[in-house]
DNA sequence: TGTATTGTTTCCATAACCAAAACAGTTGAG
DNA sequence: CTCAACTGTTTTGGTTATGGAAACAATACA
């Protein structure tokens, strides 16, 4: 029998004085109520109550044991209700690891303006390369690009980024355009090791449906998105840069886009946390808040429509 | 599902570190193990621990809940602490109720050497003519004297007192000596309301068995006996009283019993409490103090061996 | 790659639970 | 004084929940 239910029982009934009042106030037969303070009896091996028919009085220890019953009995309750405050009123540090780049040029800006809205909500950024495990780290909250093997996880998309190929202007001018995929071949490519497609461009041909997958190579691999983009932007080769990484740079002229009718494959962005059941409200909240910001056409595909006009 | 239960599973899951091993120790299944922190999750609607097959952490809130769960069970755990101990070490206060003139001469110094032996034990004692509602009263114990009619309490003989026809000396100087039971009603026979058997004094001849009920009257009625007991010694007349009241008059000459060969039915002395069942401490070891100093043959009985001899 | 161990789920017999009814004792009204 | 109403307790029976064994999915270690 519940100790915690009996205990409630037995504060009812020295409260009310009576088994059937008690009884009546919580809703259980008469029965219950004795059974319950029996059992209460029976487990410590004391009398709390003496009792007659007509007559009900605390025994010295049962008023001992009373008060204390009512001191555990509220600091449950109030343990249960700042538990719950926690969960539904988004508070506390929130956890995020992504990768560097999206996390300090996108993240950031978009943690800032999150925490014009909930004030009482830190975040703890972990910007690394690579996959960490959400759950022995602590992590609450990771942003994963284009990969989702985690099959423990939940993901919830977010948005997604195009991608381009594109190089310095300076760099057009000394080896040429590449017109077609094929071209590709013939250029210094740099690949970021870090993130898929790596060295495995595809590109499909909006009119036709056609794909292609071309194998590339070039002087310069690195595992760090920055690295590849600061060389490209230096005019050492060609990159296949997702557009929330290029488009800053194509917007001011450091990169241009080439291969414009060969679409790649979008990048897919998605919010991976360990559990769906009892989302806490910071994650949610945060996660919401990413979504509307993001979805459907991110801010970092502007590029595109001032290139194409 | 008892909610105690569950939160000792979840405070030994989150000590160990793990389910399984949380579980042997508790020495049940890691099925039930499971189930008993999902069970809190659910009631709380909160995810308390991070989890999967093989990393396990605890959730930002899990940990506000387990620390207020270690103070909670450690409270329930202090308080059965100590209301036992109150249970099991005779302490605290112990209400007595007696009829005055035994309760003055007899329990008073009972209680006195008791509390020698247990000294952590204070007694109130209230000394009242007729019968008190002990529940309602708050007793925890009842002398009765004779007279058992309350069906739903307990009762513990603790021994018993003879009763003894007497007179003062100068009394049968000038009205003489009866002889047999029926010579008392030529007698002024002073009797007690408060005790039985009031004015219907019986006798038993142990030779023969034979019974005799005499219905006596006198000029003095008291509910309380010590006022007979003095009228009796100032001479007013005789008195059937219990050799616990009479016996140290009677040693000291103050009073001399009469009708030797015919044996008034004994009085019994019981102690009287509302239940069996988890009698605390103080109550049984007060109850056995009783019965020792009262089984079998009270100090009180003395005056006759010295009156025989 | 295989084995052992993790947390979870499913299944099922058992035990606990709880209300209704029967009971015993007591009070208050007619 | 008697009857009716109400007390706390016990008994009874149907329903629910409990908890272990086994199966499962996922992971780590050898």
């Amino acid at each position: 029998m519940d100790k915690l239910t009996s205990m409630v029982v037995f504060t009812k009934v020295a409260k009310a004085g009576s088994f059937a009042s008690a009884a009546k106030e919580l809703g259980l037969s008469r029965a219950m109520a004795t059974k319950h303070v029996m059992q209460l009896e029976n487990s410590l091996g004391i009398r709390l109550l003496n009792r007659t028919t007509r007559n009900l009085s605390l025994t010295e220890v049962g008023a001992v044991y009373l008060e204390r019953c009512l001191q555990i009995l509220d600091d449950i309750e109030e343990t249960e209700l700042a538990v719950t405050r926690l969960q539904t009123e988004p508070r506390g540090t929130l956890k995020v690891n992504s990768a560097p780049f999206f996390g300090a040029y996108h993240l950031a800006p978009a943690i800032a303006a999150y925490h014009e809205i909930f004030p009482d909500v830190n975040v703890e950024l972990i910007l690394q390369a690579g996959y960490v495990d959400l759950i022995e780290e602590g992590f609450d909250l990771a942003i994963h690009l284009d990969d989702l093997h985690d099959s423990s996880l939940i993901a919830r998309k977010l948005g997604s980024s195009g991608r381009v190929v594109c190089g310095a202007p300076n760099y057009f001018k000394r080896h040429g355009t590449p017109i077609t995929p094929e071209d590709l071949k013939k250029h210094n490519c740099l690949v970021n090791t870090s993130l898929p497609p790596r060295d495995q461009w595809q590109f499909s041909e909006p009119e036709s449906g056609k794909t292609t997958v071309i194998k590339v190579a070039g002087t310069l691999e690195a595992n760090v998105a920055d690295a590849i983009r600061m060389a490209t932007i230096s005019g050492l080769g060609l990159a296949l840069l997702p557009t929330y990484m290029a488009g800053q740079d194509l917007r001011k002229g450091r990169l241009q886009a080439v291969l414009k009718d060969y679409v790649p494959a979008p990048m897919e962005i998605h919010a991976v946390y360990p559990h769906r059941k009892h989302l806490s409200a910071k994650v949610r909240t945060f996660v919401d808040f990413l979504h509307e910001r993001f979805h459907p056409t991110p801010y970092w595909e502007d590029w595109a429509i001032g290139a194409h006009d």
